[in-house]
DNA sequence: ATCGAGATTACA
DNA sequence: GTAATCTCGATC
């Protein structure tokens, strides 16, 4: 199988995150040992005018590899204890990627392990800071085409945690599969109505 | 050199 | 509801 390509990655967030839904994120650590999970819940953050996007700060020793090329992750480190990671979209100098959010287990994880939510698949895939601005196309670490997911399957929400971002906050850039079990958070369920 | 905040998670 | 715990980036 063939990894998807910088070209997969080089266009807008928003379609990346989209198109990501269903595709199969591939780590092989340092033992040889291959986890490969299916990428069930995404969040596109579009670039420097995105106040909920790390980019918004600029050009920082951070944020370097999101104004890079495409088809790079970008792993950054949160509240002392988390890994979120991020595939690098968009054309060079548009500090733009995509959050991976939920895979639903594939290959080579303990049935126990949860990988729903953006720090948890991290340590489940063992995807740490030594995998930042690393490209998607090595034997370490890349992406495989899965199954397409059916627009019908798609929902959309405002990204989690962003609410310092304003009206960027409530832009609906988060994507998951509905029927997926592996989604990290859902809707408020609606009111039943009274019996 | 120091300080505040954070794209989260686990547990009371 | 809140504690845990480290890195980055801003400020002094």
């Amino acid at each position: 199988m063939t990894p998807l390509p910088p070209s997969f990655y080089a266009r807008p967030a928003l379609v990346v995150a989209r198109e990501l839904l269903g595709t199969l994120l591939v780590v092989r650590d340092a033992q040889g040992v291959r986890r490969v999970g299916r990428i069930v819940e995404t969040e596109a953050y579009i670039g420097e005018h995105d106040l909920a996007c790390h980019a918004a700060k600029g050009l920082t020793a951070r944020t370097e590899v999101m104004f890079g090329p495409a088809g790079r992750a970008y792993v950054y480190f949160i509240y002392g204890m988390h890994c979120c990671f991020n595939v690098v979209t968009d054309e060079p100098g548009v500090g733009a990627a995509v959050l991976i959010r939920a895979v639903e287990p594939v290959e080579g994880l303990e049935a126990e392990v949860r990988t729903d939510g953006p720090g948890r698949l991290c340590k489940a895939l063992g995807l740490t800071l030594t995998h930042n601005r690393m490209e998607l196309e090595t034997d370490a670490l890349h992406l495989l085409p899965g199954e397409a997911v059916a627009e019908s399957r798609v929902e959309r929400g405002p990204r989690i945690g962003v609410d310092y971002a304003g009206e960027w906050a409530q832009k609906p850039f988060r994507l998951w599969v509905g029927d997926s079990q592996h989604v990290s958070r859902r809707p408020a369920p609606r009111a039943r109505k009274r019996p």
